[in-house]
DNA sequence: CTGAAAGCGCTAACAA
DNA sequence: TTGTTAGCGCTTTCAG
């Protein structure tokens, strides 16, 4: 393995000229520049990030900790956020993270690693301490993550997200007006704080709004996944108890796919003998038969707003603010009025 | 910052113990690693990865680069990777890249950080020169990924992957055996030294085994996009220009969706009026009303080859390997027999 | 413009 | 079982 130790040698200069020009220093001269420049060039010399990480103290990099990569729609808001930090003059760094992994934890450890500036989270879980979070020490921004069930003091954390108790109610409200009564829940839990129950509540309360019976025969849950299978099964399964109901609420997309085939395969149409709704709006929702209704999140808005709160924190211009985004309804031809 | 200088401080032990409590070496007394633990605990500490993967020379770290994060079949390959990997005692770090971006650069700048044992490339270009290959010095398996259209020397690196344009071959095969003569083809590109290049191969071939003339106006193109949307765009301009066919061959499921839509939207029934079939096996496809009928890429095999080749090297069981995994047929309802 | 030398935080001999 | 110390590859003063 090459080292610039190597490469001075090789070229007849010293370290520090190797890693001037490696760092595009003005202070070299062209000769030096250039024969440090081919030595590099000849035998691919490749500078050691580890190494450099250890010594820099950079000073633009912010950090993205996405949890699921699975989620369809995160492409879109990474993209916004990667554009919008570039056009800042910040470089991104972006790290995954599994479903079960601490967030918080990665954000730490890579807080320390790449002496961030600061971290956005996407998609994460709601139920953090304040002393989890405390352990990340620079400014934060929670993307497309709401604290509805958390305790957190909203004077110690920034978010940037849609209601998504309003989206569900909206959405349910949607139904409702086209003159669905029966009207089922296909959720992932009902009170496991995540964006499921967030949604389910937002169900509720538009049911309440209208003085619809809340029946829990009507409620299907998957357990706890998002899966578009595991909503296939969970959605055939409830249709050999009840199918006494003319409408389906799905909390994401996603479910409501798996749940329209499972609904076919017992002989409802959709719209005609069922209608549904959902929340999310990825891009292949768009593309089926029926088209689904939804109301979808804006994705790139979620992005370039984030990265904005997160810059006036860096830069000093504010401190910690909870946004809320708009969800817009697409009209699909899954919802039938009766 | 801490570092364990302070938390050796702290706990009244030098930095070897601290370093040794972190690695859960045995040479500890109970008694220290207890008071470096409470330490460790109470100040949050977290060690600096920089820092040891500069020192470390990590025995059994296999390194993951995946182009592009949407592709929706990635995540079961990687899954099985990781389990497989782990399962055999390494660990796995995996980097995404962006769909322009070298490959065999971010394999060689990552062999160097992690100091790999070796690396699994997913779904990349095929075009790669020996020398740019030649970077990347440990053992390394191109996983979902046919070199049909480069050049390089099959005794120079290992794949697994699919056989593009036999599973093309065979699903325009389908059609016809199901008395469809005037077929279409929605490809990305046809010369463009990607998986689309190959798979239209494998539709002409397919027409010539069976005396069907290729006719090039039923070649529709989304110019190099393998997204939905582009998709359907190329779809919705093809037919206003010829509807002279009864089947379309879609080079992705995805693409198939795009299709399927403007189809519809020009009044053509699937599968009534036009039969549609493609490649891949994504989990959306098998939702969609009609079922889509595709050959489904064995993602669990592909990943868990990649690591049985890969491993054959690195612990000197064997040389360069191709292996080429058959796709297996899903019938859907979107194939009408004529 | 250039080089020598002091670390960055950690691990791994080597001694004790 | 423990501590001391020499680096890992690089950047960055600080002198020249």
């Amino acid at each position: 393995m090459l080292t610039i130790k190597d490469i001075a040698r090789l070229a007849n200069v010293s370290v520090s000229t190797v890693s001037r020009v490696l760092n595009d220093r003005p202070d070299v001269s062209e000769e030096s520049r250039r024969r440090v420049r081919a030595v590099i060039e000849e035998h691919h010399f490749i500078p050691s990030n580890t190494a450099r990480d250890l010594v820099r103290v950079n000073p633009d990099t912010i950090g993205l900790i996405v949890r699921g990569m699975q989620n369809p729609f995160y492409t879109d808001i990474i993209l916004a956020i990667e554009s919008a930090l570039e056009h800042a003059g910040y470089t991104m760094v972006m790290r995954q993270i599994g479903f079960s992994d601490n967030e918080i934890e990665a954000g730490a450890v890579m807080q320390r690693e790449k002496k961030l500036r600061g971290i956005i989270f996407l998609g994460g879980r709601s139920d953090y301490s304040p002393e989890e979070l405390a352990r990340v020490s620079v400014p934060y921004v929670l993307c497309s993550y709401t604290n509805a069930c958390g305790t957190l003091d909203k004077s110690a954390y920034s978010s940037v997200s849609i209601c998504d108790e309003d989206a569900a109610r909206d959405a349910v409200e949607q139904l409702i007006e086209s003159g669905h009564r029966r009207i089922a829940a296909l959720v992932a839990g009902t009170d496991d704080s995540t964006i499921s129950q967030l949604r389910y509540e937002g169900y509720c309360r538009a049911l309440r709004e209208h003085n619809i019976p809340l029946r829990e025969e009507l409620v299907f849950t998957t357990g706890d996944s998002f899966a578009i299978e595991d909503a296939y099964h969970a959605m055939d399964e409830a249709l050999t108890r009840t199918t006494d109901f003319t409408a389906l609420f799905a909390i994401a997309d996603d479910m409501a796919i798996g749940a329209m085939r499972a609904l076919r395969e017992h002989g409802r149409a959709i719209p005609d003998d069922c209608s549904v709704i959902a929340i999310d709006g990825i891009a292949v929702s768009e593309y089926i038969h029926p088209m689904l209704a939804t109301f979808c999140q804006p994705k790139t808005e979620l992005g370039t707003k984030s990265v904005e709160l997160l810059l006036d924190m860096i830069e000093g211009r504010g401190g910690h603010r909870q946004v809320i985004l708009p969800t817009t309804f697409r009209a699909g031809a899954s919802i039938r009025s009766i």
